[in-house]
DNA sequence: CTTGACGATTAGCACCACTAAGTATACGGT
DNA sequence: ACCGTATACTTAGTGGTGCTAATCGTCAAG
């Protein structure tokens, strides 16, 4: 997937997946890698700063684990995170719909 | 509609409006603007260069027309803005069914 | 003659994803 | 023991792209 495509989307994905469950920054790549079918190949360059902004923003939070001799910074959904997420997939969906509107 | 949401998607818009007639920057704008109903509401700072852009590609080709003393500088696809127009659907097919699976 | 719609141009800014390199541990194969 | 690969995080620098905001100009309506 082209880089420039996931614009603005990135926030609305990483929030998704962290939906579900907490992951780590790795985890969230590999979920995403795999819900799309290879389609969000997202670099680590990508994925990790995404994290720190959504925690600047108050939107996850993380705390430090250790598995395995392998240290791993989980991140979850704040509950200002669980309300962005549903504004964003509006967002999303009007977006899409618009885009639908033009091509079609 | 913000302005990150779009970036990567605005060639693929232009291209889409002007495949049905050529039209000028304005134009396109206005297009832009009445099938998304309201949703796509472009500066022309971003409309302009992105024809400028594509012109610069191949994909759009120009000439001045003077309508009523207004200058217009109309485009119309060229025959290589057919074809990446068709693969920049299939591109946003390809993505938009990525994003509905994550989100899904 | 002032206002607003039409129409184009462009310098400068800001955001955000990527590249690329570095750091570090665990484990399987040789 | 050694090496390659997967796991895991960090971050400086780069580049693309949309926006802001200003400028220049014509025309019609008030």
């Amino acid at each position: 997937m082209r880089a420039e495509a996931i614009k603005g989307h990135v926030d609305l994905l990483v929030l998704s997946v962290l939906q579900r469950s907490p992951a780590h920054g790795y985890a969230v790549a590999e979920r995403l890698r795999k819900r799309s079918s290879g389609v969000f190949d997202l670099a680590e360059g990508t994925i990790y700063p995404a994290l720190y902004r959504l925690e600047g923003q108050g939107l996850v939070e993380s705390r430090w684990r250790t598995v395995g001799g392998r240290r791993r910074r989980v991140y979850r959904l704040t509950t200002a995170g669980e309300q962005a997420l549903s504004g964003r997939r509006r967002h999303w969906d009007a977006f899409a719909t618009a885009m639908q509107a033009v091509l079609s």
